[in-house]
DNA sequence: ACGGGAGACCTTGACAATCTAGGCATCGAT
DNA sequence: ATCGATGCCTAGATTGTCAAGGTCTCCCGT
C-alpha cells in the first residue's frame, strides 16, 4: 500500500533526477527504480511520470534517445546533462532544508 | 532567504495542526511561531495560511473563536479538536515515511 | 489458437493546493 | 504624517499530480 503521493509535489523532479544519476534509463525502469528502492513508499503514477520526464527535457536538464529495452522492447531512454547534475545537486540541498525543516516541527524530540 | 515553498503541498496541514497542538493560536501567531522555530526555512505565505485554515475548519479538526491577542489586537484564534489531534498523528506518520523514502533517494550513505 | 498480463509509451481532463498580489484596519514609532 | 508591523481576507493564475483512458508488442498458459 503506496502513501499518499499528495507530497511529491516539487519532489518527483528530483527523484527523477538523481534515479539518472546512476545512469540512462527509461521511463518505465524510473518508475520501478523508484518503487523498488522505497520499498513501495513512492508509487510513481505514469500520468505524473511522463509529464514530468517531457518537462524535464523541455528544460534540457535531461535528454532522451530511442533504444531497446532490456527485454528487447522500444523505449526511450534518458540521460542526465551537466545541467541536470547542477540542479540535482541544487534541489537535493533544497529538500535537506525543507525536510530538515519540517521534521524538526513535526518530529520533535524523537 | 526562505526556501521554495513549493514542497508545502501536503505539508502544510500537519505543519499547522502540529503547531495548535501545543496551544491555541491566531492564524499570524501560526506562521510566526512556524517560521522561527525553522529559522525562516518555512515560509507560510498568507495566501496559503488563511485557504488552509478555513479548510481545516470546515472539516472539523480545528476550531475558531475570535478574541484578542497578546497586542490588544482582533485575532482569530483556533484550537486543535479531537478529530484534529488523529489526524495530525495520522498525518505525521505518513510524513515520516514519505520523507525517509526521499531521504533514502535523494541522500544515500550520508 | 487465443486470451491475458506485463512491459513500454502517451494524452486528456479534472482537481487540489499553493502563490501572487492585491485590499482593509489598527497601532506604535519616527 | 508616514511607515512598518500586526492581523485578517480574497480573486485569479499557476502548477503539478492524479485518474482514466488509449496504443502496441511480447510472452505465457491453456
Amino acid at each position: 500500500m503506496p502513501d499518499k503521493t499528495e507530497h511529491l509535489h516539487g519532489t518527483l523532479d528530483a527523484l527523477i533526477l538523481k534515479t539518472l544519476s546512476r545512469g540512462p534509463l527509461h521511463g518505465y525502469a524510473i518508475a520501478r527504480w523508484l518503487e523498488d528502492t522505497t520499498d513501495g513508499a513512492l508509487a510513481i503514477e505514469e500520468g505524473s511520470l511522463y509529464p514530468a520526464l517531457y518537462r524535464l527535457e523541455k528544460r534540457r536538464v535531461i535528454e532522451a534517445e530511442w533504444g531497446t529495452s532490456e527485454l528487447g522492447r522500444r523505449a526511450k531512454f534518458y540521460t542526465l546533462t551537466p545541467r541536470g547534475r547542477a540542479e540535482l545537486r541544487q534541489r537535493t540541498e533544497e529538500w535537506a532544508r525543507f525536510a530538515t525543516a519540517v521534521s524538526r516541527v513535526l518530529l520533535p524530540a524523537t
